[in-house]
DNA sequence: GATTAGCTATTAAATAGATAATATCAACAA
DNA sequence: TTGTTGATATTATCTATTTAATAGCTAATC
């Protein structure tokens, strides 16, 4: 089964896989949009509920512990975008991806290489 | 601005750009959920309001025709997917775009190929 | 000319998602 | 003891999304 976020979910959880855990302040504080306390507290009981995070006492606040990875959300993402955008060709997906002009030949290269080192692989 | 669809208008536009151009029961006919008839139309009056498609008349049914691109729907998703949960970073995103057991060499050798020409132009 | 088949138009209703006001509670300070 | 502060808990509201029943229209058919 492919775990499903809603857009402000995905916005807190993207916080709380980079800061690895988080409370409620420290979200509020990250996110662009300006919420109210209680509105990034509610989001985060809905992703307990769902079984997205827990949590644990810290002094008088909660902190949040992410039980899912990016790649557990970001899994649907990409197959739904792959599939009924992109009609299943990874090639135009990447194309399109790599095609902004704030792409460095850096990254490219790392993808190439990447890319080398899995095909190395199949072939063993 | 970027453009947003919602699950059921990207299963629609998926049809109408696959087949270049779609009517209401050619729609129905190929999506895997069984919707009422009135649904795909619905959802079909949302995505002309919303200027995504536009229709003409013929026979007695409408024939709907997209406004915009596969591309125009996709940047938005990507955009978030490789902030939100790559963290900006475009190689996660391809490997695991590429992790699964149903990926070709030749697929992977395309999209190799393909950076290898965009490289070279950033070098001109 | 009445009936049917195959559409579109209208309207409704249920569910999901986003936002936040307000109530409560516990610990610390005066 | 009594506020005050900084949390969480409860509850509510609004909007977006999804789904579809039903009404109405038109052309072909009997």
């Amino acid at each position: 089964m492919s775990i499903h976020l809603t857009k402000r979910e995905l916005d807190v959880m993207s916080v709380v896989w980079e800061l690895g855990s988080a409370t409620v302040g420290e979200v509020r504080d990250r996110l662009t949009d300006d919420l109210a306390y209680s509105t990034v507290l509610t989001v985060f009981r809905t992703l307990e509920t769902k079984g997205h995070v827990r949590h644990e006492q810290e002094g008088k606040a909660f902190r949040y512990h992410p039980l899912i990875q990016p790649d557990d959300a970001g899994d649907s993402v990409l197959g739904r975008l792959l599939n009924k955008v992109y009609q299943g060709s990874r090639e135009m997906l990447v194309t399109r991806l790599v095609s902004g002009e704030n792409v460095s030949p850096e990254e490219l290269r790392n993808i190439r290489k990447m890319l080398d080192e899995r095909l190395e692989e199949m072939e063993r």
